[in-house]
Order: C-alpha cells, then sequence, then structure tokens
DNA sequence: TTGTACGCGTTATCAC
DNA sequence: GTGATAACGCGTACAA
C-alpha cells in the first residue's frame, strides 16, 4: 500500500519520502541503540561496538553506524549505563573538627544534601575529621582512612607535608583523592575544588583600598600553626601584589602574627601594639578568626577598618552592628557538596575530574549574607 | 550445616546471629524492591503497591514491608523509574532578543550547559525571544509559543499585565510555567527563580553607605518603558527602605528618569542636572546600562561614586578602570540555568518546584568579577 | 564479524 | 489481595 523510505534524520526531526508526499515528523521519543540498529540495519551488539570503539565490526557497518550517530548527535542514555552497578561507593571525607573552629560546620549541611540526593544512586559518605591544629592527628586518621580502602577520599588538608604524603600514597593505591579549601600544589596528585586563595587576597586589598583611601593597614594571622600557614601565606602574598600593581605610596603593610588570645609572640598585648602604631586605620584578617579581633575593635572603640573571611555567627553578629565592614565568603559548604559531587559524577557516570575547579570569591556585608546562608 | 537469622538490619548494616557467632557486616549492595521482597516474604509487586500507597493490600502484609522500608531508609531508585519514560519533554524559555541588551547574553551559555546534560535524558529547549520593548510582542510570541503546547516554559516577563495573562492561560491549559528574573507578583499561578530585587536595593544603598558616609544620592533609571518598571520600583523602594531603618539625616536621596540617550523627559541633559546638583557624590543605577552614567563620569571628570549593575562587558571595563566602584551581579546565567534544571526534574523525576528559589546577590569589584565569569 | 539473550530496578498489567 | 511477568535502554557474555 504505501512506500516509504528514509530520507534525512537529523535533531529529531524525521523526513519521509511517502508516495511521492514528503512529511516532515517531529519526534517525540528518544532514540535508543535499538533504533540506531534498525536504521543501520545491523543489531544492537554491533552498534554498542561501534559506540565504545570495541572494535570487530566491519568497515561498512562502522561507516554507515558512524554517520548515523553523527547525523542525530546520539548519546546514550547516562541513566541506563548504571542500571546494572549494583555496587555502593564509598566516598570519605577527611576535614577538621568543627569544635575548635566553627568555619567547618557548614560541610556537615553539604553532606547531609549530598547523601539526600545520592544516596538512592549508590553513594555513601563516611566522615573523618582530625585535630585541626595536630599535624599527627591528621597523618593517622588519613593512613587508618586509607586502610578502609574506600572508593574515593575528599580531603581538606591543613598540612602541607603530610597531605603531600597522603595524597602520594592514594595516588600509588589507586584511590581517587580531591582536595577542598586547602590547594597542596598546583602539579600534584590531587585536583582542587575551592577559591583561588591569592586572588582572595586581593579581593580584601581592594575592599580596604576602597576603604581607606590611604593609611597603614595590618594583615593579621589568628590563631593558626606554621604548618597551616600555607593558605595564609597565599593570601598575603595576593593581598600585597595588589597594592604593589596599584604602585602608589598611600599605604603602609605591616604583617602580625597572634595567638588564639591574640597576643604576639613575645607577649606583647594588641592593645599595647595599636597604641604604638595609632595610625593603623584597616586590618585584613586571614582567617574565620575576625571577629576577635573585631571584638578587640569594639571594646577598645578603635577607628578601624576590618576585612575578613568567614559567615561564621560571631562574624555575622559584628558583621550586622557595623564593626566588620566586609566579610570574605570561602563558601565551605559549597566546596564540599561540588568535591563529593565531582566524586560521585566520576564514579557513576564516568564524568571526568577537572584539574581544579575555582569557585567564586563572595564579598559580603550586612545586606548580604542571608542568600548565602540558605 | 549452619543456621542464621536475620537479627537486624539497618543502615546497609547488617548483623547476623550464625551458629551463637555474631556477626556484623557492612553491606555493599544497594538495597532493591526485590530485597525488600524476600525479607518481607512477599513479592515485588506488593513492596511496590506499599511504596506508593495504591491500596490492595492487607494490613499485615502491609505493616511487616513497611517496618523494613524504615529500617533501612529505603528510597527507590530514581534511575530506574525512568527507564521506561521514552518520551522527549520540550522546555520552551521565552526571554528578550540580546541585540538591545547584552545582559540577557549568558542565558545561552546556561541553554548550552542544559542541553549538555540534559539532551541524552530526554528534554530539549526551545528559545523564544521578544522585543524588550514591545509589551505587544512579548504577548504574541507567549501566544504562538503556547500554541505548540510545550511541557514547561521558564519566561523573563518584562511586562506585568502581560505576564499575568499568560501566567494564567498556561495555568488553564495545564502547562507548568516558571518565572525567572523578574517576579510577577507574589501569590500567582508561576514560581519565581532569581533574585530578591528590594533586597538587592538595600545591598546597593549599604555599598554607597560605605563609600560615601553622607551626601545626596541619586538613583537613576535608565532607558526603560513605564512596564519594565517594576523591578526597578522594588530596587527603589528596597534602596530607600536601607536608609529609612538606618534613621540618619546624612543623606539626601533624589531620584532620575532617563532616557537612552541619558536625556530627562523634559530634554534637559544630565550634564546640565549634575551642574545644578553640584552636592550629588553617589550614584545607584538601577539596570545594567549602568557604563553610560559611568561613562558619563570619565567624560565629564565628575567626582562620583557609582554602584549599578550587572557583568556586561562595558561595565566590567569600567569598573576595572574604577569608574564603576561595585556592581551587583543578577546573574542571568545562573537564573536560567536553575530555571531550567528545576523544571527538567520535575519534568523527569518529579521533584517539586518551589514556589522561589532566591539565588544570592553577588557583590562585585574589579577584583572578583572574574570568578563570576566562569 | 555479528546477533542474541539476559540482567539491572521499577512499575504496569494480567492472571489467579 | 497477591504473585508473576513484560517492558524500559544499555552493556556484555556467549553463541553462531
Amino acid at each position: 500500500m504505501f512506500s516509504s523510505t528514509y530520507n534525512c534524520v537529523f535533531e529529531n526531526k524525521i523526513s519521509i519520502l511517502l508516495n511521492d508526499l514528503f512529511i516532515f515528523v517531529l519526534m517525540t521519543k528518544k532514540y535508543t541503540i535499538k533504533d540506531i540498529a534498525e536504521m543501520a540495519g545491523v543489531s544492537k551488539g554491533t552498534v554498542d561496538r561501534v559506540l565504545h570503539n570495541r572494535g570487530k565490526v566491519s568497515d561498512s557497518a562502522k561507516e554507515k553506524i558512524t554517520k548515523i550517530l553523527e547525523e542525530i548527535n546520539f548519546k546514550p542514555n547516562p541513566i541506563a549505563k548504571n542500571l546494572k552497578n549494583n555496587k555502593i561507593y564509598r566516598i570519605c571525607i577527611l576535614f577538621p573538627e568543627s569544635h575548635k573552629d566553627s568555619y567547618w560546620v557548614p560541610c556537615l549541611d553539604a553532606i547531609t544534601e549530598f547523601e539526600e540526593n545520592y544516596q538512592s544512586l549508590g553513594v555513601k559518605t563516611e566522615q573523618y575529621r582530625y585535630n585541626s591544629s595536630s599535624p599527627q592527628s591528621f597523618k593517622e586518621t588519613a593512613l587508618s582512612l586509607i586502610s578502609t580502602e574506600p572508593d574515593a577520599i575528599l580531603m581538606a588538608p591543613l598540612f602541607f607535608n603530610e597531605a603531600q604524603a597522603v595524597s602520594k600514597l592514594c595516588h600509588d593505591k589507586n584511590i581517587i583523592i580531591s582536595t577542598f579549601n586547602n590547594i597542596i600544589r598546583k602539579e600534584g596528585f590531587s585536583n582542587y575544588i575551592g577559591q583561588d586563595l591569592f586572588q582572595s587576597g586581593r579581593i580584601a586589598a581592594k575592599l580596604l583600598d576602597t576603604l581607606l583611601g590611604q593609611g597603614h593597614i595590618a594583615i593579621i594571622h589568628v590563631d593558626e600553626i606554621v604548618q597551616n600557614a600555607t593558605h595564609m601565606q597565599q593570601k598575603e602574598r595576593g593581598f600585597k601584589s595588589y597594592f604593589e600593581d596599584k604602585n602608589s605610596s598611600s599605604y603602609k603593610i605591616s604583617t602580625i602574627n597572634l595567638d588564639k588570645n591574640l597576643n604576639f609572640e613575645n607577649e606583647e598585648s594588641l592593645e599595647a601594639y595599636f597604641n604604638n602604631h595609632e595610625d593603623i586605620n584597616g586590618v585584613f584578617v586571614t582567617t574565620s578568626k575576625t571577629y576577635k579581633i573585631a571584638e578587640f575593635k569594639k571594646t577598645y572603640q578603635k577607628n578601624l577598618k576590618i576585612v575578613g573571611y568567614d559567615l561564621v555567627d560571631k562574624n555575622i553578629t559584628l558583621l550586622k552592628e557595623g564593626y566588620i565592614d566586609f566579610l570574605i565568603n570561602q563558601n565551605p559548604k559549597q566546596q564540599a557538596f561540588v568535591g563529593l559531587s565531582t566524586l560521585a559524577e566520576h564514579l557513576l557516570f564516568d564524568k571526568d575530574i577537572p584539574k581544579s575547579i575555582l569557585l567564586p570569591i563572595d564579598i559580603i556585608n550586612s545586606e548580604n549574607f542571608q542568600q548565602y546562608l540558605e
């Protein structure tokens, strides 16, 4: 009765020549390898072999199938691909305990959110926490973690040397490892998910420049031990680079290292220091301990502009009260979530893991913090 | 030989009592309804009936199954769920043409990125563009779009009344519709993906307050027609509310409406206006046309602080040059991407569509714009 | 070199 | 009220 021939197939539109009648149909069905097999006059198996370059296909068949694949820009349904995979993947996440530094609390939300999305796809997480002031604790926790042979590890490494060793060990043991929050090294065995810390320092510099116009700025590192210092150093270098680029003599910049009680190594008090340097009108605090300096400013009614880091409760309170001018949001939740998702999608869907994922660096004032807390 | 009994099942851990030996096993396999059926001693079909409340299940079976489901916190594999669904969903996205306003260009990137992720899952998009200065164009395009009966629509509605009508029509026709960038109304037929425009105005106010300390600020609306004004009005209200809350008399605030040539309705020039109001030291531009005011500032070497909107090329250039102090990023790309994804996940996985998704409002200076451009 | 049959987890349908 | 079974799209082991 009817004789029809496929005439042209592309982008889910299909033209059929039917008894001299040219019909243009908009396909509302997905193409499957079965469809392609039919079009090419071969079996599903052959299409699959072409799709995945498994060889053992005649040139003629390969050519015909390849042409059709290109015409319809076929991509196999990723959903069906891992249907068969009934394994549960274990992703272990290694990061500091929260009771010393609430900075890490949002990571727990990220883990919860991640589990809600990926649990039913067969990915589970396990938390390993370490003492943020003990390289030994980091190393031991990492080793016991590695001995459980997880499918992947996401770690926030505070200690450069130890992290290097852990990263190398995972590489040797063929365990996938990603780093977030603190970069280990540009050319390492691990990729990095987080912010550009150098640029982060430049942003702080620009903000203080905007706030002050000129003066004496103190870069303050609070309550961090030496090994932990890499990311603070990167921020400091970025900060200084801004003013070097500006090539102006309007600013004097000093660097201060304080313990958690805001004392200097030589036990000098901050109060004494500021009395000796009355020209200081701006402060850049390189960690989430910004509130400690802001409390100092509040107590002693200092005339200081303060730029610091992170949306921890105490910082937000002081930001609202006006004792902190700007915060830079390092967004640990986003970092952890993106890190976990990247690993999961690699395990599940074979998506590749980029060498580095640089997340935006948010500038926060008293009016826009709310949206970043979600 | 061995007699074993399930003793306890939870969270993929399973304890087995085997010849007086208590064994604790970590499951590495996913639970399936088949597993649950076996545990409960029923068939898969019965489990499914309980899972989806289809009734026709005996109380005893229901109780037993429910208990197991809760114990292991079972969630059906969403992947297998749509395996059967071989339909291609059509999401149409309706937004202004770009040649008048490059603000909309990033939406194209969002569409590309969306298609890369969702094409193979069976979702396609179609673009419908309208003339941003013609309500008629919006209405006609929307109607021809609706007549194609798509599965869902995502629209950026500039015109309040027309958008209301379109939204209502879709609701009557059972077409899912989402709104992004411009909110239509709090209690409408459509949900909203975008920023809190009132809060956005408050952020601009805080920034100018930080920059100036006191003075005379002009709120400038550039090149926008009356119908388009809703979002500018919301920003203006937010801006003023900040200073009302502050309850200080340090600022005077004026509102200016300009056409695209920066002339007033009465043809007065901006230059003349500023000469008559030499006390103006700050400007809040409510649209992405911020560069026009910044160019004016550059040309006439005015001493003005400028806060405006959006990372369009011209704005970024002037931001880097220092003629714009801060930009607020409305992030049209993110808005479009989140909008499309939300609709797709609803169509594919039955995820629900929240009444509103309020995205963060990014503060941009010359040092952090790069990361937001991706 | 190619085709076939089966399994994966879920759900709709049909038979009992 | 319940159980058995087919179907979905893909990958693969095995048979031809």
